[in-house]
DNA sequence: GATGAATGAGATTTCATTCAT
DNA sequence: CATGAATGAAATCTCATTCAT
């Protein structure tokens, strides 16, 4: 293990049980598996953290800040709603098909003793569809979008790309990522866009 | 306790594991638990079910037939293929929004230990997206819809209608049943439906 | 082991629990301790009792309803205020030179986390204490007693018989419990007692 | 922080037990707690002392060493015995009404793992006991006192005074601090004294 | 068939102690 | 001297599973 890995012991802390709770949920994610994952002691977790249930809800803040961090950054550039709407779908997928562990933290579970889904939705579902919800809105005042009810436009994307991914990291190989990519593209502009006379 | 009730207590094991594991999944759903649900004891749970996992097993295929079984017979009385679909949505809001228990465990939850998600995959949610599938393919047959990729489109239509009861169950009061069903429609149909000249 | 003995279960644990917190307090006894001690394993303890505190606060409970009923039904047999103290003395000396256990629970410690001592000098100590000091105040009624402050001397006369019985169970065998009973009686009648003239 | 306070990390760490330990005993202290009373780190314990254990042995006999020391200075003052066992209860309740935490750590714990009780009865009890016998036995000698057993009434004064500021401690005021060694000194003398005809 | 007491493996958490810096 | 991150053993408590009745 390279020594910059070593040094920090609460970053390494934090991959690992992001890791192990990607595999079966926070409540089966053992303090255990966790120590043996960031190879240190189940001792020292405590040091940084003041119980388990701590260190994840942690670990689902510190990665919804990333994530819409990195998000709004990528979604700034794009100049019309459609072209940020299709920045978002872009990096969506960008995103969780290649860090298969947080996409299953965050959006997968729909109940879990230890990290409520209520405090998933709270601090990342919903702030995620907010922003998608007033990009939609923008185009409709901007007159490039029809007007449609942005709120269950935006779940509707969430949801299509969500369990499309899912069905990607379970190995169901029915389409590549840009075929799906294209389709939710599809369905979502010929519901919003104003066809040209 | 009155004779009827008593008969089947195999049932209401099953009955009463679907509704602890709706809270907070099947890990967290305790032999003790579903015992006091089904007014039974512990023990005689493993009369009928080799084991906690087994009956989870068994709970996910019950329910999946049951599901698959009741909407097979709403959807057979649709003519065209819009009509359909348009089924499978009604149905879809229908019982999920009515049995919070058994959506959650069939949908809400992307890997759990006891029951994995691969087998409530391969069990419920590939053969339900396939009939879904099958009926736009009919469509794009009989000409009523544009030449879409019919599998991606029959999963989008499932994470549309699952993200958005997600959010109904866990309180997100955005908007009513009808104004989601409405949308998803809207935004099904746009794709498909071919204009008539 | 006899049958007798095999039955009942929380008896046992409660039994086991006594004799091991008394060795060195509650704190330091520990379920494993206990559950060898009851010849049990250790998950049995939480079938009877919610946790270890309060199987604890039952074994006080419990030995303390049963020291007082006992010494009650005991002095109750006595006529004069005189007599009845004698026979608190000749009690108390009985119950705790044959019982080591209970007593340094009850009386032995000022603190322990998980018992403290609050509750035990509510639940045995101060009613011990109130019931003896009644007992002064009737003999000062009855003018058998001088006039002295009844509280003060109860309480002495628990701390007299209570520091000299320590010293025995610890191995100091200066005197012999005879002894220590004539010299208790001696310190406590020459304050009460009017001589006659 | 002021040098005056940095040079005695010895003396800071052993008080800061004291205060620590007086809470719930010696096993409840823990050096994380201690370390945080006197402001330093956990390793610098082991700087001073072996372990744990051993600093509390060194708290046991230091303060031992410091009320047998100040109770002798102040008893010596008084000429007769009857002075001197007056001086004894006097400086008894001062110093044990003061300072809560060396007397709860000496007198009220019968038995805790780390620091056994038979040590504390050896180091500090029984020399205290046996101090106070030597006086009854001089008054007896002088024909100050009749002839008592010295050993027993030195134990039974010790319990009635501990038995009373436990109370005290605890918040039980039933009596103030100065009824209380009124009738502790009328229980004791009215035993010992020869009534001059 | 049915019960629930009992087991034992394992989970989270605590804490005295060590050691590199 | 001094720090505090790190360890590892042990404590409390949980729970699927078994078995005598």
């Amino acid at each position: 293990m390279p020594e910059a890995i070593m040094i920090d012991m609460r970053k390494r802390i934090v991959e690992a049980a992001i890791a192990v709770a990607a595999q079966s949920g926070f409540t089966q994610a053992t303090t255990r598996e966790i120590a043996r994952e960031a190879d240190c002691s189940e001792g020292i977790i405590y040091h940084y953290f003041m119980s388990k249930h701590e260190l994840f809800l942690e670990v689902i803040k510190e990665n919804a800040e990333d994530f819409l961090g990195q998000l709004k950054m990528e979604v700034n550039e794009g100049r019309t709603a459609k072209d940020r709407l299709e920045r978002i779908i872009d990096f969506h997928f960008h995103y969780f098909t290649g860090k298969i562990h947080i996409f299953q933290i965050l959006f997968g579970k729909s109940g879990d003793a230890m990290v409520p889904f209520p405090y998933v939705l709270k601090t990342i579902i919903l702030p995620y569809q907010r922003y998608i919800e007033h990009i939609i809105t923008q185009g409709i005042h901007s007159e490039e979008f029809h007007q449609v009810n942005a709120n269950i436009i935006a779940s509707s994307l969430l949801g299509m790309m969500q369990f499309n991914i899912i069905k990607l990291h379970f190995g169901v190989k029915d389409s590549t990522v840009d075929e799906i990519k294209d389709t939710v593209k599809y369905l979502l502009f010929r519901s919003l866009i104003k066809v040209k006379p």
